[in-house]
DNA sequence: TGCTTGACTTAGACGTTGTCCATTGTAGGG
DNA sequence: CCCTACAATGGACAACGTCTAAGTCAAGCA
């Protein structure tokens, strides 16, 4: 993932050691974090990282298209670093627990021209809700 | 739209001023309302309604299925009184700006099981984004 | 290497959206 | 007409996010 850090410098970006470390808390795992887990997170490696830069960095990443925003959850919008392969969400309405998934077909063909009211429809987000086996179980 | 009303009547719901002010403002107009709009058009009809009240009237509302929730915006959760024609949305990336719309197929059938990860999905939401023409003219 | 400069970071106040709770009010049955 | 359980009130609180003024530092340059 230095190719992220590789990519930001080629952008003109300036390499502090607070975005390194966003960067380095969104490549960990592949799990959709808040911000302010992220944030948390970032304060293990960076203790005086504040609040403010973190969601600054986030919002620059989201701005420049590294990173996703996505909202399947009514209070925190999460954070997908996944955002070079176009994918979707799969949301479980008992605990939150969020996947990736791939539908098949192209959804954005679904939408026939007498439904798009002169709009210019660049993308679609789609979001898949039900019950993980966790909590079917319980 | 007394309709509402009726349902709300036959499912043991106590009727008051209040929730009756509420129920009107949903069926006012067509407007994805956010919870602050439907709780500033109530106070012109029914000065002494608390923000407390709306919010809760919603939140029954939603529970018993009388509304939706959409969290097409990042910001507040918005309304969505049309809730027994199931549909999507198609949002102006600039102004923000909802209209209803009805893809074709059923999303539901593109998710194969093997990008279901043992999910009970019952449901699916869409939302297309783009730019209106309002905006596109700008 | 050491200076300079403007972009970056910080801490904390502030704004918005939403929830909670103790108190007061009232719809609807008897 | 009175009771009582349920609803409404309003104000404090909580979560999430944004803004600002002041300090700091990365990176280009002599």
């Amino acid at each position: 993932m230095s190719d992220l850090l590789e990519r930001l410098r080629g952008r003109g970006w300036r390499m502090t050691a607070q975005r390194r470390v966003v960067a380095e808390v969104l490549d960990g795992d592949h799990v959709h974090l808040t911000a302010d887990e992220v944030h948390a997170r970032a304060v293990t490696k960076l203790p005086e990282i504040s609040r403010a830069t973190v969601y600054n960095t986030l919002g620059e990443l989201v701005t420049i298209g590294e990173v996703l925003e996505v909202s399947t959850d009514k209070r925190a919008k999460r954070y997908d670093p996944n955002a070079h392969q176009p994918h979707h969400h799969l949301v479980c309405g008992q605990c939150g627990a969020i996947r990736d998934v791939h539908p098949v077909g192209n959804p954005l063909a679904d939408l026939p021209d007498t439904e798009r009211f002169g709009f210019t429809v660049s993308d679609v987000e789609m979001t898949y809700r039900g019950v993980c086996p966790n909590c079917a179980k319980a």
